[in-house]
DNA sequence: TATCCAACCTCTAGTGACTAGAGGTTCAAG
DNA sequence: CTTGAACCTCTAGTCACTAGAGGTTGGATA
């Protein structure tokens, strides 16, 4: 049985926010001691290492509680798992792709500053508004 | 000269939060006409458009800010180059990193379920759950 | 066994980044 | 010159936390 804080250093999930999460209904009702203080095992260990890793992959509290609800429930059809996995897969590829454009012109900026002179001119607010305007202007 | 509304169109940056960034300072006071309606030249589209982006990719506003210092001083030393560069690279590159990971999962997902299946055969949760607990118990 | 205090409890309020709505004003097409 | 879509400001609401006040608990130590 883990104490709250316990909970909170080994999924690095802070205290207040897993109180939340319980609020919000992701994680179950916790059990209490007679002084009212929450215990968790290790199934509220494993749930909450999820929410977490869901949450840093950019899944909403909302599309947690639905995957959450799938797992809870093996017998149901793939259908509204699909429905999450596949807008989050395009948005997530798109990202993935604006991302690396970033990553090159940051690379070149630090390498560029790498010695001791002046930045060279730097584009990124070009390589980035430009790309913005192209669904319009092309 | 655009009124707000056609910046808002060719940016899909909602009005209001034109506003905002405005009042955030992320946008320049906007010139304005006798009847004090706000006018925007190319500067502040493509301003608006680059902030668009880099919001879409994550970054704060704070860092954002950062990142529109950087371009606007290209005569600036190295060091305050570098010193938002760098760590802007290092943040960039984490999501990338993080993001494939979960293209990875989505992906897999999306393929699992695409006959008419059951959702027993979804992982997610557990292979999230378990990696999340990885860096305490190994 | 008594004491201590870090960690717990609840509750309210604040944050960042918007988003919606009320109530009033402006500008450009007809 | 009229009309109405688009503009203005201001307040309040949303999501997902985060911080703080003020009080209680539990387990290590004297």
């Amino acid at each position: 049985m883990y104490s709250i804080g316990e909970l909170s250093k080994r999924t690095k999930v802070k205290v207040p926010t897993i109180r939340y999460y319980e609020e919000m209904g992701l994680m179950a009702q916790a059990e209490r001691t007679d002084g009212n203080q929450r215990r968790y095992d290790n199934a509220g260990l494993e749930r909450l290492s999820f929410i977490r890793q869901a949450r840093d992959l950019g899944f909403s509290i909302e599309a947690i509680s639905s995957l959450i609800e799938l797992q809870e429930h093996p017998d149901r059809s793939c259908e509204a798992a699909t429905n999450i996995a596949v807008p989050q897969l395009a948005d997530v590829r798109a990202k993935i792709k604006r991302l690396k454009t970033l990553e090159k012109e940051l690379a070149r900026i630090s390498k560029a500053c790498d010695g001791d002179g002046i930045s060279g001119d730097c584009y990124v607010l070009e390589a980035l508004a430009d790309h913005g305007l192209c669904d319009r202007e092309h």
